[in-house]
DNA sequence: CGCGCGATTGATTCGGCTCAATAACTGTGG
DNA sequence: CCACAGTTATTGAGCCGAATCAATCGCGCG
């Protein structure tokens, strides 16, 4: 399942991606543990990290390469519960919960990972409560972000929702040079995100251009309007 | 916003219903000093603890009573995010992510709730890494759960999620001698936990009354066939 | 006893899903 | 470099689940 290339990973003292994590105010002791502790290699896109229901043996870090996290749905159809990038770190909510994955991690391009056993986390956070500190607040804040996904699904047409996610992509991923939403998704991952049909992300999709809300060129998307589609999510801030 | 009366406020030592709360295991140092830093309180039924946007002060301990803890959709409707009851802690997510009440917890029944200030959890938490451990495994645990509501709302049909939520009132409430859900909702209440029209959530219940898979009186509801609902649930356990 | 909210049931509408057919695109091997 | 196979995207038609609207009923309670 995991790939074995050690070829060129980095110490974590110098791993840029640390700065955003929550291991950015790691004292040098532990960032020279952690990068003897840790191993570090290559997954290709649509390579699982760890699936649902397999028992966690540690967290992973992201180095570089976009992720995506989701459950099956009873009818397998894939539901994206969130997305992972740059310095993210991932399979830590079933680690400390002490429970099986309960979801699985996918490349979505070729991506650095790096892997981290859970003794060594165990230790490190037991030796730092700031760290520990840290994760409580990841873990609270994404169960805030949770439960407002929860009430949109529940309460929110298909039209709010889809326009919403836009704007969220946007704000996740950031743009290129050129103004498009710097992630290329497939209509059916767009579609598994907001809980909806393929077919419908779609009609909404080719709406939302002819609207001039948004350019669409591939999988490319370029967010033209977003005071409107936030609008139109019933969004006050434009996310 | 907070009630007045410390009349029968006890002892966090005493407490029964800490015995099944994160607090379970603190030495007697630190029950001394939560039992000197808390309030205690009733609250009505129908009465706020805190409301959605309110800068979080401390957390809340239920020592009797049941709680809802909902968001209000852009159309002003109720979304129940999750229910709390005796020995659970309300208000901890967004005290600890350092965020604004994402949500509002409202007394359902009469209830006697401690209060314990933000500093006071705060300092047993820098000295007891077990409580802060404690803590972040509950958040991630919750996290989980959230990633299977969020699947079954994107996925699932209304039948299936109503059969679903009647397993899961079961189970978090119990039943009482009778073989009723130990709980007391409105019909609005339950459509509001499972994300449909009211009308829609009485037109199933009467259906599954029909079929003698649950058996109705006013608002006390009995499951008669666990089986059979946790099939058109669609869930392998019987929650 | 009557007021008023919650529950129920019926009728109707409509959003969104499914099914189906095509088109465009991606990669792969000759 | 092109043709082919296998996805992925698009568009249309029809249907169905569930929301809405409306009316009545039943009670809990002052």
């Amino acid at each position: 399942m995991k790939a074995k290339d050690q070829t060129q990973a980095p110490t974590c003292a110098s791993c840029f991606s640390r700065e955003h994590s929550v291991f950015r105010n790691l004292e040098s002791g532990q960032l020279e543990q952690m990068t003897y502790a840790k191993s570090c290699s290559t997954f290709k896109k649509g390579q699982a990290l760890f699936t649902e229901g397999q028992h966690p043996t540690g967290v992973f870090c992201i180095h570089k390469g976009k992720l995506k996290l989701f459950k099956l749905g009873s009818s397998g159809k894939e539901q994206i519960i969130r997305f992972a990038k740059e310095g993210d770190m991932i399979g830590y909510r079933s680690l400390l919960s002490g429970e099986l994955f309960s979801a699985t991690a996918e490349a979505m391009e070729e991506a650095q990972i790096c892997f981290i056993p859970k003794d060594t986390l165990f230790q490190m956070l037991q030796v730092n409560p700031k760290l520990s500190f840290e994760m409580m607040k990841l873990a609270c804040h994404e169960l805030g972000e949770a439960s407002k996904v929860i009430t949109n699904l529940a309460q929110k047409p298909v039209r709010e929702r889809l326009a919403e996610i836009l704007l969220i992509l946007k704000h996740t991923f950031g743009e290129d040079k050129e103004g498009y939403i710097d992630v290329s998704l497939t209509r059916e991952e767009i579609s598994n995100m907001t809980g909806t049909a393929t077919e419908s992300a779609i009609r909404l999709l080719s709406e939302f251009k002819a609207d001039e809300l948004i350019l669409l060129d591939g999988k490319r998307i370029k967010i033209l309007n977003a005071k409107k589609l936030a609008k139109i999510g019933m969004v006050e801030e434009e996310v």
